[in-house]
DNA sequence: CACACTTACAAAAACGTTTTCGTAAATCTA
DNA sequence: TAGATTTACGAAAACGTTTTTGTAAGTGTG
């Protein structure tokens, strides 16, 4: 069917291994002969077969994109999206070979981050969504191929990590709440063991220690990330709290906000005339919300981006293993009321 | 490193013909010998190299997603999510190994469908994106590789399509409007070229012309199904059209809806009180919209799965090329109004 | 017990590349 | 111009599997 390297080296009269150094620019071959080549591959359209490529060749350059719990939650659809086109859009532009896989907490038990990268020769991968308690969590530190993390944080001279200050960003959120006039202000939390969940509320205490404002105590409402979890406990927050003055919502996410904002609806409560909530991801959808969300913006797209130029690089030798920390900006839209004391 | 097919056949002390025979389920081997391998290949933590597994087994079962345009657009989000959710779904579930491949016009003429599928050992692909004027559109009919598209319909042996009947959908869209008391009507239109925008052309014609209403006339909107054409177009349309009467929007897509709402909303105007506006595709983001949009749901997970599904079947043999019509459901919300005239 | 047939395996070819090794021919050096 | 070096290429090994072919041993048949 299609012409292989033979097929060209027979048409341009040489061997098979002078088409291999013709195609890739090799040395060791004259100019005139090179030429010859190019013309008779491109005249039979000879494309080298990639899996051959990949098994002969000692080195692979392809990268994975490694996605845990895709299918599991509904909630992260845009966070997922836009990494993807970060990841893409670098392979896209340096002509890489990029493929995406779906693993979650029983498939990493089953098969390494090494197994892996070996049955599909490739050089490394992009991790998201990986938990502590996952196989890779820990296991990731061993592997000879090298990786990349994304939002966790995992100890190994093979593995980097591309994250944002989740801290920083949200004690900007939280002082923003606070220069708006709020002062008793409800948490809505992510997974308990969560990294970004620990960091993120490390950033909301400092805010309001900074400020004198005591801290959330029993004004903390714990999820998973999931939307109704939100829902469900910023309902029952509003039976049992009602009296307690709290006029904002900090959200650890912006599913989570959109859940509070659901929540505060049904009970028939204004946004943000009554209550005031601000989310964090920046999410796509955040723009169409009812009000719009006032949020962070992590900037999700140039975090795969990034990713996945630093795992070319650790990949060619260029850089090694590093913590990369990547801006975000605080979103300001329509969700938080100004109040005046 | 990793174990191979020849240091199992080693510490097993059998050929490595043997051992593959033993792995792959194979007669011609008895049962003592197959568990002794198994065994000894469970010890070492044996795993095929996939590559080496796909360079030399004639036929392959992997299959590729492969998504057009995906880096250009910012708008089909969910939809493309949506439709991995659903393909990968499919392909967890049977095992099978699925990659990602994002093309566009221009690649598409670099390299063919038969190309890819040959360079990437692909038994078949899920094809979403492709315009009528794209080189695939009329090529991937020659291709040996069996394919599905989405919502687009090829002709060719080995070409299946999967879809719904946007016609009767639109119809029954259109007629929902109608039954709600708007009686002029004007229409925002997707990519005059694309498929779907004359199949859903077809549905609102049909219910007008069954209720003895008008054509829409000159209140048709085009626009290339981005949301930012929706609200210019809009705009325009108000400054010029404000005298006729239009009660309702009729939109081809979900996001050009929203952009509809906002230039309706820009425009000091009140949704769904002054103006009824509808959508289609049944994105994600509806739900949170204000006002929540009535839309036609295409379950695009479904038509994921499904055509995961059919193209598995084709690659195997046990269903041969065909157009696989899958259901939609309107999802009536608040984003129209009831006239009483 | 001689013959055909089956079973269970080893050996080797094949898949399409890259890469190593070896060597004539061309070029340089003194 | 003899020797050393470089250039340009062919030949063949290697990558890790699957698949084909061949065959010794075992099993059945009359």
């Amino acid at each position: 069917m299609a012409a292989t390297i033979q097929d060209v080296a027979k048409a341009a009269g040489v061997s098979v291994g002078t088409v291999s150094r013709a195609m890739n620019n090799y040395p060791d071959i004259s100019a005139r002969t090179r030429e010859r080549i190019l013309k008779v591959a491109e005249e039979l359209k000879y494309r080298p077969n990639l899996v051959a490529k990949s098994l002969s060749s000692k080195h692979s350059k392809d990268i994975a994109l490694i996605l845990s719990g895709f299918l599991e939650d509904v909630m992260f659809n845009d966070f997922e999206t836009m990494l993807m086109k970060g990841c893409y859009q670098f392979a896209f532009e340096h002509g890489l070979d990029i493929s995406m896989y779906v693993i979650n907490s029983r498939t990493q038990e089953e098969k390494s981050y090494g197994q892996l990268c070996y049955e599909h020769n490739i050089a490394g991968g992009i991790i998201f969504g990986i938990k502590s308690t996952d196989p890779y969590f820990t296991s990731l530190a061993d592997s000879q191929n090298p990786c990349v993390t994304i939002d966790v944080e995992v100890s190994g001279k093979n593995v980097s990590s591309v994250t944002n200050d989740h801290m920083a960003a949200f004690d900007e959120l939280t002082q923003y709440l606070i220069d708006q006039g709020h002062r008793r202000i409800a948490l809505v939390c992510g997974r308990k063991n969560a990294t970004v969940t620990a960091q993120r509320m490390d950033g909301a205490m400092r805010a309001l220690e900074r400020n004198g404002l005591r801290p959330p105590g029993d004004s903390v409402i714990y999820t998973n990330f999931l939307k109704e979890e939100a829902t469900e406990g910023v309902t029952g927050f509003l039976k049992t709290h009602r009296e307690e003055g709290v006029t904002a919502f900090l959200c650890m996410s912006d599913m989570l906000a959109i859940g509070t904002v659901e929540a505060l609806k049904k009970a028939g409560a204004r946004v943000p005339e009554d209550y005031s909530v601000v989310g964090y991801d920046g999410l796509y959808v955040t723009e169409y919300t009812d009000p719009r969300l006032t949020t962070v913006d992590q900037n999700i797209k140039d975090k795969g981006y990034e990713a996945a130029h630093l795992l070319f690089d650790m990949i060619e030798g260029r850089r090694s293993a590093q913590r990369l920390i990547l801006p975000h900006k605080l979103e300001i839209r329509d969700s938080v009321k100004r109040l005046e004391i």
